[in-house]
DNA sequence: CCATTGTTTGAATCACGTATCAAAGAACTC
DNA sequence: GAGTTCTTTGATACGTGATTCAAACAATGG
């Protein structure tokens, strides 16, 4: 036998590919042929570790919800003390601007829940743990008395920044010219002083 | 000469048969011969009233914001009191429940607007008159002595109402199965809440 | 009821992307 | 370096949807 190679590193590049491709021409306009390109490979090669495109896209987004989570609860453990911990997660948590490859491809992805129960189960596990990711600063950052939460359930005030986290990101990555990052920002953390109590935000 | 018929009328199916076909099969499976059954026409008259497809989508979008915003304001005109009218505009922002045609199709067209100037005018057209809904909401709530709001900005709080709202509603269109309308209804109203001050929201 | 012009259709054509496949190439074993 | 298997490619076949178009079909004006 022989040829024991690199056929893990293949499918991951290929990942990559296809996550770029998607971000920058979407799924509507997403070919084949511009994953081999972005791959450097020929269209063949594709078919050939991913018969079916499908299974392509998924791993995308696997990949992708496992990435940005990861790079979210980096940026967020950074600092010290639960204030600023706070404000690094709301950062962390818009586009960096219409151009932002991560949302733009996680928005894309987003868009396939609604007839794939596969991209419904990896969307809400996204929101579930972004949940739960504010879920444990609030409730820090209220044992450390920095912060004083309205009377609701802190599952619940999470649900809230993360929804009006998905909103504003929506708004930013299709260029509503009236919703930049900055001011999305500034907005997001406003509601976020609102409920916590805590001006230092 | 002759055959001053209803070009208007035909052109006003055509609208809808696409609004239901793009919001059933989604931008990325449309095509032209969905269009023409949804419509009960041969694909050759859509192309006859509508040589571009750009075209069509563009008008499709164009009436759905209108509409759209047409019946939320209607619906938030109907109560008496501003705390009920809040209430009313709460409750029509968010989908009916995953199948929700006209929430669906609104996502749908929003995702078109990165690409494209004249979805993206209108995608920041439909937010700016759903901020100045809740904006005169809420103002008109302080003047009567309903609401106590928070210190900042009035279109500030409302932008954060309609980016919340958005953010449930994508989740909701999307099948999160942990966010359906009635807890996404709860959540926001329990931010509506906070920010009027106004218990009996 | 004929002429004129707008409308509709279905068939034929075109364009483009996917899927197939045989042949060439590369890595590894012995 | 011969043999074997995995990998890659480019050419080709296939399918699907968009587009074109000539012919049939209405409605209206005279």
């Amino acid at each position: 036998m022989a040829r024991p190679k690199n056929q893990e590193a293949r499918r991951g590049a290929l990942i990559d590919a296809a996550g770029r491709a998607i971000a920058d021409r979407g799924m509507a306009g997403l070919r084949i042929k511009d994953i081999a390109a972005e791959a450097g490979v020929s269209a063949g090669s594709v078919l050939y570790y991913y018969p079916e495109l499908d299974d392509l896209v998924l791993a995308v987004h696997q990949e992708a919800v496992e990435n940005y989570l990861a790079a979210r609860q980096r940026r967020a453990d950074e600092p010290d003390g639960p204030v600023d911990r706070m404000r690094a997660a709301l950062a962390s948590g818009l586009p960096s601007g219409p151009d932002d490859g991560m949302h733009r491809l996680l928005f894309e992805l987003h868009g396939l829940a609604d007839r794939s129960t596969a991209h419904a189960a990896l969307m809400a596990s996204l929101f579930a743990r972004e949940v739960a990711l504010y879920s444990t600063l609030l409730q820090v950052g209220a044992a450390a008395g920095a912060f004083t939460l309205a009377a609701a359930p802190v599952a619940d005030l999470a649900r809230n920044l993360v929804a009006m986290e998905d909103g504003y990101g929506l708004h930013i990555v299709a260029r509503n010219p009236s919703v930049d990052r900055d001011t999305a920002l500034a907005l997001l953390t406003a509601h976020a002083r609102t409920i916590t109590g805590c001006p230092g935000l």
